[in-house]
RNA sequence: GCGCCCGUAGCUCAAUCGGAUAGAGCAUCGGCCUUCUAAGCCGAGGGUUACAGGUUCGAUUCCUGUCGGGCGUACCA
C-alpha cells in the first residue's frame, strides 16, 4: 500500500483491510478483520477481533490462526503486535507514524475526505406546528436534524432542509372556530402568538370536552379547505405570526433553518386529490366505513385484521397520509432526493412505516432510495412521567433559551469579571446556547428522556461548555505567546504517553463522524469530543508547553492547535459555537 | 387484545451492531492554584446490567418466558 492510499483512509480502514488481507493469505478466506478501537490502554490502539470466528468456521485453534496472520502481516504503522487472550490480535501504533499523520493531518485543508459520489439528502425536521409556540419538546429534532444537516454537508453532499411545519388540518379548525365563537360574543381577538396559544388550549379542550363545537371545528377545516376567505385571512395572519416566532427561536438557538426551508403542509394540499387518484388507478383503495383506505398485508395482526392506511376521509379531507405521501413524490421527482431522514418523535413510527410501505407499493419510492425515520424518544418529567404537550406544561423553548443564558451570564460574570460586559453577554449565549444544545445532543436519540432544568442548563462535567472552555485554554496560550499558529514550524514529537493518547484521539475524528452519520446518533459524535477534550486537560495539566524546550515546545503548540481546530469543527457540526475566551 | 420501544451505580446517561476486568458525568469523600484560565486536574467508594432459562470460545447486546414502565393501534397532526 503506497502513502497516499494510507492517507486516503482512517486508521481504522488502513488497518481493516491490512489484517483482512493476511487474513485471507493465512487461509481464512473472506472473513473479515473486525477491527475496533480498544477500550484499554493495556490492549493496544486497535485490535482485530475477527480471528476467532474465522478459527471457529476453519476448525482452526484460534490463537494458532491468530499466529498464521501475524506471519503475513507487515504492518508499517504498528511498533508492536501481540495476540491476546483466545485470539485477540492487539496492535499498538508506532509513535512516529501517528506523529507523520498528524503532521499530515495540519497540512490538510480539511479534517475529512470528500465522499466519493455526494447524494441529495432530504432533512426533514424540527417540523413544529404553528398553531403553538415552540416548545421544549421540539428541541430533539430541530437540534439532532441540523447536526445531521451540517455533517453531511461538510461530508460532501448536497443537503436539503425541509421543514415540514404543521399548518393545517383540524387543529386550525379547532382554532378558527373557538376565535369565531369568540368574536360572535363580542370579545375582542388577538393574533399574537402569546394569545393564540391560549386559544389553542382553550380550543383543544373544547373540542375534547363538547361535541357540538368538535362538529363545529370539524366543519371550518373544510371551510379552510375550500378556500373561505374570511378563514383563509384569519389562517394566515396566524401563520405568518407563528412562522416570525419559529424563525427567532432559531437564530437564537443558532440553528440554519430558514423561511427559505419551510415546505408546509399546506403546500401539498392541491397534489392530494392527484395522489388519491393514482392510488386507485393502482387499485390500491379501497372504501372502508366510507373513507379510502390502503390495506397492506404488513401490517395484518395476529387477529387477522389488517390496520388500515387512510389516505382520504369520509367526509372528504385528507388525513396527513395523504400529505406526507405527496411530500415523498416531490421529494423523489422535483428535488431528485437519493435518500431523506425523518427526524420525528417516535411514536409516529407505525405512521411512517405505513406512509414509507405505501409509497413503495405505488412505486413514489423505488429501492434505489433510502427514506429511513430517524426517531428519538419524549420528554419525560422528573418524576418519569410523560411531559403531555397540551395540558399546559410544556416548557415554552424560548423561555429555555433565556434561562441558559441568564445563567451563563452570571457564571461568567463571577468567573471573568475581567471581561467586558458585551464580551460577557456574547460569551453567556454561546455557552448557554451550546449546554442546552448539548444537553439534548449528548444522549441517545432513540430512548426518552427528562427533562430537567439543572442537568439541561449544567456547565461542568460533559457539558458543551467543558469543550468550550478547553478550547478558550488552547486560544490563550497562543494570545499569551503571541504566536501565531500558521506559523508553527517543525517536527510533531509525542514523546509522553499522553502526548501519544492525544494524538491518536485527534486522528479518529473523522471515525467518530462515520460513526455517527451510520445512525445519527449524535452522542457519538459528543463523547469523542468530551474524550478529546478531557485527554486535552490531561496533557494541558502534565505537559507544560510554552515553559518547554525546543523542539518540544513547537511541538506541543501543534498538537494544540491541532486539537482546537478539532474541538472547533466538531462543535461546529453539532451547531454549537466557540469564543476565544470565556 | 395486538404491535413497537424500554429496564445498566443514589441520579442522568455510555458501552463503537457478539469481545477481554460494564465506563463517564452529577452527587459523596480525600488531595492539587507564587507555572500556559480551578467551568479544570489527580484519587476513593459505589453494579447479580429487572428476573429465569437458552444459543457459544465469549452475552448489557441475540432467542424464549416472566415481571415492571412507556407509546401506538382508521376518520387529530
Amino acid at each position: 500500500m503506497t502513502r497516499q492510499d494510507l492517507l486516503d483512509m482512517n486508521l481504522k480502514r488502513e488497518l481493516d483491510l491490512q489484517i483482512a488481507e493476511a487474513l485471507e493469505k493465512a487461509g481464512a478466506i473472506g472473513a473479515p478483520a473486525l477491527i475496533k478501537q480498544s477500550q484499554k490502554v493495556k490492549f493496544g490502539h486497535y485490535q482485530a477481533n475477527g480471528v476467532m470466528a474465522a478459527a471457529k468456521k476453519l476448525g482452526m485453534n484460534p490463537r494458532e490462526l491468530a499466529k498464521k496472520t501475524l506471519e503475513e502481516l507487515s504492518l508499517t504503522q504498528a511498533k508492536e503486535i501481540e495476540i491476546a487472550g483466545p485470539g485477540f490480535i492487539n496492535i499498538h501504533l508506532s509513535n512516529d507514524y501517528v506523529a507523520d499523520r498528524l503532521s499530515d493531518l495540519n497540512q490538510q485543508a480539511s479534517f475529512v475526505l470528500p465522499v466519493s459520489k455526494a447524494n441529495t439528502i432530504v432533512i426533514d425536521y424540527s417540523a413544529p406546528n404553528l398553531a403553538k409556540e415552540m416548545h421544549i419538546g421540539h428541541l430533539r429534532s430541530t437540534t439532532i436534524g441540523d447536526a445531521a444537516a451540517r455533517t453531511l454537508e461538510y461530508l460532501g453532499h448536497t443537503v436539503i432542509r425541509a421543514n415540514h411545519v404543521g399548518d393545517w388540518g383540524a387543529q386550525f379548525g379547532s382554532l378558527l372556530a373557538y376565535l369565531d365563537q369568540q368574536e360572535k360574543s363580542g370579545e375582542k381577538t388577538s393574533t399574537e402568538l402569546k394569545d393564540l396559544e391560549i386559544f389553542y388550549q382553550k380550543a383543544s379542550e373544547l373540542f375534547k370536552a363538547d361535541e357540538v363545537f368538535a362538529a363545529k371545528a370539524r366543519a371550518y377545516v373544510v371551510r379552510l379547505q375550500s378556500g373561505d376567505p374570511r378563514c383563509l385571512e384569519l389562517w394566515r395572519i396566524f401563520i405568518t405570526e407563528s412562522v416570525n416566532h419559529c424563525q427567532a427561536v432559531y437564530d437564537r438557538l443558532n440553528i440554519t433553518l430558514t423561511r427559505d426551508d419551510i415546505k408546509a403542509e399546506s403546500a401539498y394540499n392541491e397534489d392530494l386529490p392527484q395522489v388519491v387518484e393514482d392510488l386507485d388507478k393502482l387499485g390500491l383503495l379501497q372504501l372502508s366505513d366510507g373513507a379510502k383506505c390502503v390495506f397492506l398485508d404488513e401490517f395484518k395482526g395476529k387477529n387477522g385484521k389488517t390496520l388500515p392506511a387512510m389516505i382520504q376521509k369520509s367526509d372528504g379531507g385528507y388525513p396527513y397520509m395523504a400529505s406526507d405521501l405527496a411530500a415523498i413524490r416531490f421529494r423523489v421527482n422535483q428535488l431528485k432526493a437519493d435518500q431523506a431522514l425523518y427526524f420525528v418523535d417516535a411514536r409516529q413510527k407505525l405512521h411512517l412505516s405505513q406512509v414509507f410501505a405505501v409509497a413503495k407499493v405505488a412505486k413514489f419510492l423505488d429501492e434505489s432510495k433510502s427514506f429511513r425515520h430517524l426517531p428519538f424518544g419524549v420528554i419525560l418529567k422528573d418524576d418519569g412521567k410523560p411531559f403531555k404537550t397540551r395540558d399546559g406544561a410544556a416548557v415554552k423553548l424560548s423561555d429555555v433559551i433565556e434561562e441558559a443564558i441568564t445563567r451563563a451570564f452570571d457564571l461568567v460574570s463571577e468567573k471573568n469579571p475581567e471581561l467586558s460586559e458585551k464580551d460577557r453577554i456574547r460569551v453567556a449565549e454561546v455557552i448557554g446556547v451550546g449546554a442546552i444544545k448539548y444537553a439534548e445532543l449528548s444522549k441517545n436519540r432513540s430512548t426518552d428522556y427528562i427533562f430537567d432544568w439543572d442537568t439541561m442548563l449544567s456547565f461542568e462535567g460533559n457539558t458543551a461548555p467543558y469543550l468550550q472552555y478547553a478550547y478558550t485554554r488552547i486560544q490563550s496560550i497562543f494570545r499569551r505567546a503571541n504566536i501565531s499558529p500558521l506559523a508553527l514550524e517543525g517536527e510533531i514529537i509525542l514523546d509522553h504517553p499522553i502526548e501519544m493518547q492525544l494524538g491518536v484521539k485527534l486522528l479518529q475524528f473523522e471515525e467518530a463522524i462515520n460513526a455517527m452519520i451510520e445512525d445519527y446518533q449524535a452522542n457519538i459524535l459528543c463523547n469523542y469530543l468530551f474524550e478529546l477534550a478531557g485527554i486535552f486537560m490531561s496533557f494541558y495539566e502534565t505537559c507544560p508547553i510554552l515553559i518547554a524546550e525546543e523542539p518540544t515546545r513547537s511541538s506541543r503548540l501543534l498538537v494544540a492547535h491541532i486539537t482546537a481546530g478539532t474541538l472547533k469543527k466538531g462543535l461546529d457540526l453539532l451547531g454549537i459555537e466557540t469564543v476565544e475566551q470565556m
